[in-house]
DNA sequence: ACCTGAACACCGTTCAAGT
DNA sequence: ACCTGAACACCGTTCAAGT
């Protein structure tokens, strides 16, 4: 009992295990966090502020793993293509955390790196500031929906009996391949970036 | 006490109070909803089987009020554009009902109307069923993904002094003007009914 | 059928006490 | 500095009791 020699607990260490709850259970509790860590509920106060920072860390956790490619400006869709599609990738490993995510503002830098990579490939790509804005915003909302999507249930959509056939045809022949989420998101996003892209004048096809 | 002659309670009764305490304080509790209306918080069971039940009513609440457009096949691409542009505005309308609602399967035959609705378009422009899917899945994504960023904090992003100056000026720009973000879902979603429209072979510009 | 109030097992957070 | 355990004000849900 008391403070050990040794500290128990660390930021790290708190993160990875709560990540880890809320891949598996898809929420976290303190108590259940404390129990992983073998240590008191309260203990987790000496590193935290509560509950809200905690989400934030696992954020972080979750983006830490992206790794930014270097920019070439003749490339910029190119490069937006990888950024986006690491970032969607990252979420899509924790699906679950994205719910408990989506009222905060983001703060960690980790995450912020990854907003900045994207300005300076948009503003390569020749978008004055207030399109860049656009364009980071569409890319990120498409993300997030699509990683989204990736968290829902199995079945998304629970059709009933009065469903139109046209919608029901389409339920039905998306048989649920590993990765249909993947092949959705990045077709979608070839789509935004090509519209993007015709949006400025000084790049040509 | 005990039961009135006059029910107290109600489905819509229960879904408009549980909304309107979502819209102002981002969350809701079956005691503070009770209180609302004037009831205790048990009293609630009869009429429901839970609290993941109000969020479901809370959805079809804010799907409710879309109307949907008469399909005219020729002109599929503008149909979409109205729904889902419905649909965003409905979900924006109600922006902190979002977080509550990504973590459930849609049943609520309110909103599946309106990807029934989508589906007719779709199938109208000649897409096959997995191609539908494929549409249906990333116009959803972007309306969801875009309203989260509606529901968002009005900083969603607080850069710190390291922030590349690209990102700053970006985020400088963006004078958040009521309607930015709308501004911003309106040219997202044309770039992608433009893109998806081209990979319709029967459909010209 | 529909409301009440007491009860249960939980939660996040605070704080004095220990080393 | 860092952990503990008791305490506080809260939750969602159940259930017997009332009419």
């Amino acid at each position: 009992m008391a403070r050990p020699s040794q500290p128990k607990l660390s930021i790290p260490a708190i993160a990875k295990a709560a990540l880890k709850l809320v891949d598996a259970q898809g929420d976290f509790t303190l108590p259940q966090l404390a129990k992983a860590l073998k240590v008191s509920a309260s203990s987790l106060y000496n590193h935290v502020q509560g509950r809200d920072e905690i989400i934030e860390l696992m954020r972080g956790q979750a983006m830490q793993v992206i790794s930014l490619p270097h920019l070439e400006p003749e490339k910029w869709q190119e490069s937006v293509q990888l950024i986006a599609t690491e970032y969607w990738a990252s979420y899509s490993k924790h699906p679950r955390l994205i719910p408990l995510m989506t009222s905060y503002t983001v703060r960690d830098s980790t995450t912020l790196r990854v907003y900045d990579a994207l300005a300076e490939a948009f503003a390569a790509a020749g978008f004055a500031p207030k399109q860049r804005l656009q364009a980071i915003t569409i890319i990120d909302s498409f993300i997030l929906g699509s990683a989204l999507d990736a968290a829902a249930p199995a079945e998304v959509w629970l059709a009933d009996e009065q469903a139109s056939p046209e919608f029901k045809a389409a339920l039905e022949s998306g048989q649920n391949t590993e990765d249909r989420a993947r092949q959705t998101f990045e077709l979608g996003l070839e789509i935004i970036l090509d519209g993007l892209a015709r949006t400025v004048p000084t790049t040509r096809a």
